[in-house]
DNA sequence: TTAGATGCAAAGACTTTGCGCACTT
DNA sequence: AAGTGCGCAAAGTCTTTGCATCTAA
């Protein structure tokens, strides 16, 4: 139950290390984008960012070392509805809510799913991926701005 | 709280007539394949599907009116993790337990998110869409066969 | 040195769109 | 008759892959 301590560039790359990956140009680059990118990305978003600081990597290239940071468990990613994936540092396990209207994404602590995931394992033998929670509806502003 | 009655094919064409949009043979057999389909089931299936009893109904109509039956609270598309959307019949309202392993998909009536549903209202205003809810996870299958 | 990583370009999966003709109403 | 809906083909979005080259260790 314990969140991860926040990872630092070195404490990242050192994993990749540890993974027997080796730590290119690349690499340290789109780590560098992810701790200092808040929130959820788009590999769209993160391409642009590395772009600017390093504008020789390839989209490819993003794409198959967040593969690669996810193998080792440094990155999730989600499916946020229709649209491309998000991207995020693993950190304190959370949930998302989009909003079918304005698309915003509200994090949840993974505490709120405690009770719905009990559920689900004794009625289903289903075990929630807490990760990867994402549930659609309306946002608190889009509600008020629906009923006037 | 009441479930809407399982759908005919006529009463789901007289819909659509009272959408203001005409019924054409291509709709009448997306309806019919919807109608003959037990579950959830890809773009990709339904337009082989339509296929069968109408060669000549082409991919993008088959977009077009799923589109156009959602539009008419006809038909519901989630998006179960990566992959394609999947789409059926608007009926009981249920949300759907998608497998991270062997990607099978079981529903699970709306009730289960009752809690849930009034937690996220209360706590950040958040109405939750129970046509939508796609949880990832382990299936009981799956869980058992990673144990061994 | 040498296997893993990258860039580039092409392909792939899924879905949408433009256009002129056909069919429903 | 009028105009919606359709087939076809092309484009669009997001992501993966093949291959020759380069580079970290």
């Amino acid at each position: 139950m314990s969140s991860p301590a926040p990872l630092t560039l070195d404490e990242l790359l050192a994993r990749v290390r540890a993974g027997g990956r080796r730590v290119t140009v690349a690499k340290r680059t789109v780590a560098r984008v992810l701790l200092t990118t808040t929130g959820h990305t788009r590999a769209d978003d993160l391409i642009n960012d590395v772009h600017v600081m390093a504008p020789d990597v390839s989209a490819s290239t993003v794409y198959r070392i967040l593969d690669e940071f996810e193998e080792l468990g440094l990155v999730v990613h989600a499916h946020l509805g229709s649209g491309a994936a998000v991207y995020h540092l693993a950190g304190p396990v959370h949930g998302h809510l989009v909003c079918n209207v304005c698309h915003a994404t509200t994090e949840v602590p993974s505490a709120v799913f405690d009770a719905l995931a009990q559920d689900l394992r004794h009625e289903y033998g289903f075990t929630l991926d807490r990760h990867h929670v994402a549930l659609s509806g309306v946002c608190a502003a889009c509600a008020r701005r629906r009923i006037s």
